[in-house]
DNA sequence: GCATTTCGCTTAACATGTCAATTATTTTAC
DNA sequence: GTAAAATAATTGACATGTTAAGCGAAATGC
């Protein structure tokens, strides 16, 4: 994935956080928890990248009025921004490997991936 | 890889050493670039490994006799006994893999997981 | 109601990932 | 031959992965 770390580097973001900027970016505000299973990420690593996220004003962060354990995480205008700055080169970034790579292989990657990954969460 | 992890835990190994103890097992004595390659990891990190590895008395390293810039690894007496003792546990949970995921779909991810990297690499 | 358990998140400690810079050695070019 | 470029490995600095422990809040059992 190295294009995508050289499109991100220019606004000095990780891999990581970009994807969580992204899932915040398609689902809305969300709970620390669910924004680390859709970003693959374990919790002790989203709250130390939402602390930074929180510094660079990419997100807030606010405690839910019904249940004071959850923090409510919420994509600030600053984050917004720069999603949009990088959908397009991240499009096209997708389209090469698809071009390259075939769309069928892909396809089956991800599938494979995904059922790998269930197995994983439900044993035990 | 949950099952891994637990039976190297009781040898204090993670996965990463382990796949270097595996790599020097399968291949003999290798330089550390060659190493890093086959365990799929950067030379930093393998670096690191190394000096814990070598502190335990699972691997040496010894100057390359005609390239001064080589370090030659070598899997010492204690690594080629932890990797008997734990290659029928990991043959077993290799095993379960292939029945719970199914081999067909195990040798499809690993060809295209094979073929995506190959790309990569030679990509510019 | 209250103790116990569970849940959501944080913190701490350490290993690993990652990039950049450095050192020592070897190759290459001239 | 010698300067410049390339190579093998190390080091440093910082982000992230990973496990265990801790904290406050909510749910559960009695």
């Amino acid at each position: 994935m190295a294009p995508f770390r050289e499109m991100l580097a220019q606004s000095g973001l990780s891999e990581q956080k970009w994807r969580v900027l992204r899932v915040l970016s398609e689902t809305g505000p969300m709970e620390q928890t669910a924004i680390s299973e859709a970003a693959c990420l374990l919790l002790p690593s989203l709250t130390r990248m939402l602390t930074s996220l929180e510094k660079d004003g990419l997100i807030r962060r606010s405690a839910d009025t019904t249940d004071r354990r959850k923090m409510i995480v919420t994509l600030d205008d600053a984050g917004h921004q720069l999603i949009a700055q990088h959908s397009e080169s991240s499009n096209r970034i997708m389209a090469e490997l698809e071009d390259t790579f075939g769309a069928e292989n892909l396809e089956q990657l991800l599938d494979l991936l995904d059922a790998l990954n269930k197995l994983k969460t439900n044993e035990k």
